[in-house]
RNA sequence: GGUCUCAUCGUCUAGCCCGGUCUAGGACACCGCCUUUUCACGGCGGUAACAGGGGUUCGAAUCCCCUUGGGACUACCA
């Protein structure tokens, strides 16, 4: 399908700044995509260049999350191909300053001395005047190199300002086609901070060039930025890789997604037990589709498929309830073997090791039919068979308020105390089922509701005669008992 | 404000590049029916969209222009 080309090199750059979050999983995912459906190299870079806000804790917490998703690299901090090492732009340092100088040598680039303060009236006055606030400073000037570099060397620290040549830029992106950035679009920008401390859009350029990057595949918020990068690839004349700026992920109010929009952390689903494969698919078809228009599939079933053109133009909304339904779908396409493996893992679920194989078996068969989320499995299993303390939900006291249901949890706990077995089978629930319609005429739906509810405490779930033999019947006893009161 | 960008069912999208096969297809959600002497699962069916206006053309969801609306970016953040 996709033409063979070991050269491609495609990265993940995430900051360190937070929890791996879902818009940024997704990226990574069609950066992973790409590099496996071209037979490529996925790197992972580091850019904690702000130091205030990244930390190691959050570095190793996103690599834990992409590890949980199967989004594995092939060179990083921790698998360094010596060849591009180091991986995190703080370690990278004198690779910037390298490259700063030779701009300033070549006068491409300069020393700025502004305060704060100057810079600020600056832009105030181009903005009461008018014009786009760009710097018009005078370090600017080519005559005050001679000055700037005498105070350079009394050792104070300046800005270094790149200068942004005046002419338009056009790129030929994959996803967004042909873009024209105007001349003056930008003016003369900081590439590294007064405190020595590179910026952003420069350390991406040089460490893009230096790794052989081919394609970068990034959010469209990063599409007007791409001007400036533009500008130092050609500064630095270095090879300018394909771009791919693939829309983004916006909440219900169709603003960026963003913390405020509650879950967008991939941990938290992680936490919840969402299956990492389900996340994939969800995330994967935000904004992408299968050439067949396949809904379910996993990463190695579309490795063979992938490619940059087919992804929509436009922002797509993240929408749980479809994420659910996908969930669910992962969850019946697993095996009973695997699930259980999941299960087990649960804190809650220690009673599981007690059964015999067989009733495993029949009870991951059943829950993940009936179910769209794993913890349903433990929640279920928890609550409709083994949890001791029930909880009543409003539906359940809607269902007790039946009248013949105080009825029925009387015979129910009647019956269930004479039973001395482990478990009671279907014969004799089909045995309490028709005493309930014959003695006390109760049928079809009260019957069913009825039943159910003395037993499980749930207005819903798998089927009686499945789920009930599989319970315990000592947990069915305090249930009832507690049904009682 | 400036720059860039986007615009098909409520939502995710196919179709658009290479106009007719589109009385616009699929999926989620929703509604109905069937199955199950219950709910769910499953099966079947239904409601629902080419933002508006101009062109070009025999013919436009598809090409061009304008309008409107949305979003992003506009830092010594990334």
């Amino acid at each position: 399908m996709t033409t063979q080309n070991p050269a491609v090199r495609v990265r993940f750059a995430p900051s360190p700044t937070g929890y791996l979050h879902i818009g940024g999983a997704r990226t990574a995912l069609y950066n992973y995509l790409y590099a496996k459906s071209t037979g490529g190299t996925f790197v992972l870079r580091i850019e904690d260049t702000d130091l205030e806000r990244s930390s190691s804790e959050f570095e190793q917490l996103q690599m834990a999350d992409l590890a949980w998703l199967g989004l594995i690299h092939d060179e990083g901090p921790d698998k360094p191909n010596p060849k591009y090492a180091p991986y995190r732009q703080s370690e990278r340092a004198s690779i910037y300053q390298k490259y700063s100088d030779q701009l300033i040598e070549k006068d491409l680039a300069y020393y700025d001395f502004c305060t704060e303060e100057e810079l600020e009236e600056m832009k105030a006055l181009a903005e009461k005047e008018g014009r786009d606030p760009t710097y018009d400073g005078k370090w600017k000037n080519p005559a005050m190199k001679a000055e700037a570099a005498a105070r350079v060397s009394k050792g104070e620290m300046p800005a270094v300002r790149f200068r942004a040549p005046k002419k338009a830029f056009t790129l030929n992106d994959k996803v967004k086609g042909s873009v024209t950035f105007p001349e003056n679009m930008v003016g003369d920008f900081v590439i590294v901070r007064s405190n020595g401390l590179p910026v952003y859009n420069f350390c991406c350029v040089i460490d893009d060039m230096l790794m052989d990057i081919t394609h970068v595949i990034r959010g469209e918020d990063h599409l007007n930025n791409t001007v400036r990068q533009l500008m130092i690839y050609e500064a630095l004349g270095a090879k300018i890789p394909e771009f791919a700026h693939v829309s983004l992920l916006i909440g219900h109010d169709r603003q960026k997604l963003s913390k405020r929009h509650g879950a967008t952390s991939v941990n938290l689903y992680r936490n919840d037990n969402y299956l990492p494969e389900a996340m994939n698919n969800y995330l994967c078809l935000l904004g992408w589709s299968h050439p067949k228009e396949t809904d379910i599939f996993d990463k190695a079933d579309i490795v063979s498929l992938f490619d940059l053109e087919r992804f929509s133009s436009h922002a797509a909304m993240y929408d749980l309830e479809k994420f659910k339904w996908v969930n669910g779908q992962h969850l019946k396409k697993m095996s009973n073997g695997d699930l259980l493996k999941l299960v087990e893992l649960l804190p809650e679920t220690g009673f599981i090791a007690k059964q015999t194989p067989e009733w495993k078996n029949a009870a991951i068969e059943i829950a993940k039919q009936y179910s769209h989320f794993v913890n349903d499995i433990p929640n279920m299993i928890n609550e409709m068979i083994l949890k001791e303390n029930l909880e009543m939900t409003d539906t359940l006291k809607e269902i007790l308020s039946w009248e013949t249901t105080p009825k029925i949890i009387e015979y129910i706990n009647t019956e269930i105390s004479k039973v001395t077995t482990d478990f009671i089978t279907e014969v004799e629930l089909n045995g309490w089922m028709d005493y309930v319609k014959k003695e006390m005429g109760v049928k079809g739906k009260p019957l069913f509701q009825g039943i159910r509810a003395a037993l499980t405490g749930k207005d819903h779930g798998p089927e009686l005669k499945i789920m009930i033999p599989l319970t315990p019947v000592n947990v069915i006893k305090k249930r009832v008992a507690q049904l009682k009161q």
